[in-house]
DNA sequence: TGTGTTAATCTGTGATCACAGTGTAGCCCG
DNA sequence: CGGGCTACACTGTGATCACAGATTAACACA
């Protein structure tokens, strides 16, 4: 209990939520690499918790294809072969390309302003001479969720929830080994554009400029050429 | 675990998914009501199991979406307001139009003669003379699915899933108190040009048909004024 | 040294118990 | 007969126990 009880306070939340969004954290941001195995004993042992709420939040990650159980019944992070991860990138595009053309019809002010600060967060991070990749990781995320948020459609923001918590594994995975992510200006020239299309309510830029990134990012994964398949 | 036996031969699945597989059937088929309250010790015992994997199964359907815990910490089917039910109309015109657009191009022989097939179920059921709701509900379904898994994206097909979790119980509880959707023959002519469309691989025409299909079903729910909000 | 077999350990799954919070029905009192 | 209070029943949540299957490690034997 004592880790979860210091990143959040126990406010009002049951365990297995806590636990979920945990690990949900840890999926996206990479902590856990493709193919590890967790263990339902362990992960709770290592929370304090006992394996109730952590099979709540497994079974639910695992439901939502963040986690898999193999034939072993063991849980472990997914390995994409480079067909699914294709599918997945095409996906994401049209999805996350359809809630940035929403966005940039129904954004208000606020949205402006929390886009516009996302932004400069992950631009100043990844312009220092040594940009941390967890930091410019969680900026990234950050620019984007407020940017989706923007459309006003809770149940699209969850959809592309579901879609990061597939991708995040491999994206953090595999940046973290070449970091060409972070030394290209290719992100925020796309992060930049979407802020533009937003201000001046352009739908089909902010789709485009949101589609650039996402394809961008997908092809310095496949020019890796470590996915199987 | 009677009726469960009876269902699902207990192959090889583990009870969690089998409860999860039938809370879900009688969601999306409207046998709960928008409103209605679930206990999971009540469903446990008429399914004939512990409460664990009937929370295993609530807990996944309710980060869903499909059903909801209120603040009194009651399990129960979401009411969705008018707004939400046409932000819900208007992602799976989106959604749905996208997977139809991809199955015209995506599809092979085995699943033109599926759908068809499921097309044909669904118009021999309508056109009787005293067409059963329970009936045509499934068939309609089989249908959709039919058609959307031709688009080869087993992704895209598990969102459209989460989509129609939360739109069936108001869709098969209006309809069942007003029969102009089993009587009316709209439903057929949007089938009938979304498979043409997917023989000839019109992949706008197969999008506006779906779309069509779906925009025409929503306008009858929201013609009946039942929404609050 | 290689190989086959066994025993210990670890896995997820399901059932059961304990507990705090909430709604409700009944009953007592005015 | 009506209103307020008190038990009781029931809710979801978390922890713990029991069990079958699989993996691994060690040990004995050839």
């Amino acid at each position: 209990m004592q880790i979860l009880a210091r990143t959040w306070p126990t406010n009002e939340a049951s365990l297995g939520q806590s636990v979920r969004l945990l690990l949900s954290e840890r999926l996206i941001t990479g902590v856990y690499s493709p193919g590890e195995k967790l263990s339902l004993r362990s992960v709770a042992a290592g929370l304090g918790v006992s394996m109730t709420p952590v099979r709540e939040a497994v079974s639910r990650l695992v439901a939502d294809g963040a986690l898999e159980v193999a034939p072993n019944k063991a849980v472990r992070v997914p390995i994409l072969d480079s067909t699914r991860f294709r599918e997945l990138t095409a996906l994401r595009i049209e999805i996350e390309g359809m809630a940035a053309a929403r966005a940039a019809s129904a954004r208000d002010k606020a949205d402006l302003s929390a886009i516009a600060a996302a932004e400069k967060g992950f631009r100043k991070e990844r312009s220092k001479a040594r940009p941390q990749l967890a930091i410019t990781v969680t900026m990234n995320h950050k620019f984007h969720f407020a940017l989706y948020r923007a459309a006003k459609s809770p149940m699209l923001v969850e959809i592309i929830v579901g879609l990061w918590l597939k991708a995040g594994p491999i994206l953090n995975f595999d940046m973290a080994r070449n970091n060409t992510w972070v030394t290209s200006t290719a992100g925020e020239r796309y992060h930049a554009a979407a802020l533009a299309a937003l201000q001046c309510q352009d739908s089909n830029a902010a789709r485009a400029a949101i589609a650039g990134d996402i394809q961008q990012a997908s092809d310095r994964i496949i020019a890796l050429g470590q996915l199987p398949g």
